[in-house]
DNA sequence: GTATTTATTTCGTGC
DNA sequence: GCACGAAGTAAATAC
């Protein structure tokens, strides 16, 4: 990793066309070939990179340019090096990840009551034509249910969770079939708009959810 | 802006839970607050980050804590520091882009007879109750037209046109509104489930209207 | 390899 | 300040 802080002024020309002014920026050169530059906002997004495979060409006149297979092309003109040190990092470990919206569904099918008594588990990614449901069940009446999950419920996933049921409704075996929209945080034009077409809104508590499950574990 | 390179173990927990082992990173500390953790591959972006606004507290157990107001947190645990350098950049004078859905919007507004010939321009950014039609517009018979503009035509811009073109419809003044999906690039089933519901596909060339656009320029 | 879905999305813009 | 749409979205996943 090479970490150069410089004034520069920067062109990039690909899927648009882009202009910095000269200006005292960090410049960063990842092992795996990626070239960003960065000012001193903007949290950890640079003003302009080239993301890899790329290649990065040094020239005389202190012009770098990097530039990738499809033609995209980003100019450097380096105008004062104020800093240029090099670093071997090797390769990461990663990271580990925990509490996305597949553990959601983990949880949530392991825990049909949550929704409702006597609510059961038929399956999750129910395959349909147009992609899985991610989980199909029964509620006390034995009525199925299609439940969409998502981390941050917005009104997409709803318009999705309309797709299915229109499809599920089609065939006899299922029909009728309700829908659940289910989610951490659901957007109030989400919850309009199914709410209106008849589709139920559930919130869900992720630690409660997770709780729960501990609570088993610990019974078994 | 702060660069440390470092090797060091990271945690998180906020909107999921997060762990990185003990490995050599870079930790950049920004003026705006914001702390990232780069490895040295995934492009620009990090492998951890707090967003402004958040405060850093440097701990005398080699731990750093990084805090928003919403109670996420990112524990740096130092191991051992390779690097530390701090530089001054001041505010950035910022990117200047082109080449956005914003400019194709206002290409195609002041070409509608790229459409058709006769086609006429109502307004852009039609108002309606659920948001912003991109343009309003009439082809050769006088029929009225909402246009959705993308710069790649995927499904839910079919399904935001369909909301548009239902509540459009309802309006005895407008009514009948005829769609048009315009994108320079039209994935297959957003162009399937278009096609259903008789809207039409256009693909624009970003150059070409361009072109025209600079033709229209020299001529007056 | 292509198409789809997710993301600690982030970021801008209009209300 | 909130809500919604766009992004040089990028990255993971399903097909």
């Amino acid at each position: 990793m090479r970490l150069v802080i410089a004034r520069c002024s920067v062109d990039y020309a690909g899927r648009l066309t882009a202009h910095l002014p000269s200006a005292p920026r960090l410049i960063l050169v990842k092992a795996d070939g990626s070239v960003s530059v960065h000012a001193d906002d903007r949290a950890y997004k640079p003003l302009n990179w080239m993301s890899p495979p790329c290649t990065l060409k040094e020239g005389d006149d202190r012009r770098w340019t990097v530039e990738n297979k499809t033609g995209e092309k980003l100019i450097i003109t380096m105008e004062e090096i104020l800093h240029d040190s090099s670093h071997e990092l090797g390769v990461d470990p990663g990271l580990i990840k925990d509490g996305v919206e597949a553990h959601l569904q983990e949880l949530l099918a392991n825990r049909m009551e949550t929704l409702g008594e006597g609510w059961s588990l038929i399956r999750r990614e129910f395959p349909t034509a147009i992609g899985p449901v991610d989980i199909l069940g029964r509620d006390s009446e034995g009525t199925t249910v299609a439940i969409e999950i998502k981390r941050r419920g917005e009104i997409d996933g709803v318009e999705q969770l309309t797709r299915y049921l229109e499809l599920l409704n089609r065939d006899p075996h299922l029909a009728p079939v309700k829908g659940v929209f289910a989610a951490q945080e659901i957007k109030p034009q989400a919850r309009v708009l199914a709410t209106d077409r008849g589709i139920d809104c559930v919130t869900l508590d992720y630690d409660a959810l997770r709780g729960i499950e501990d609570d088993k574990l610990r019974l078994f």
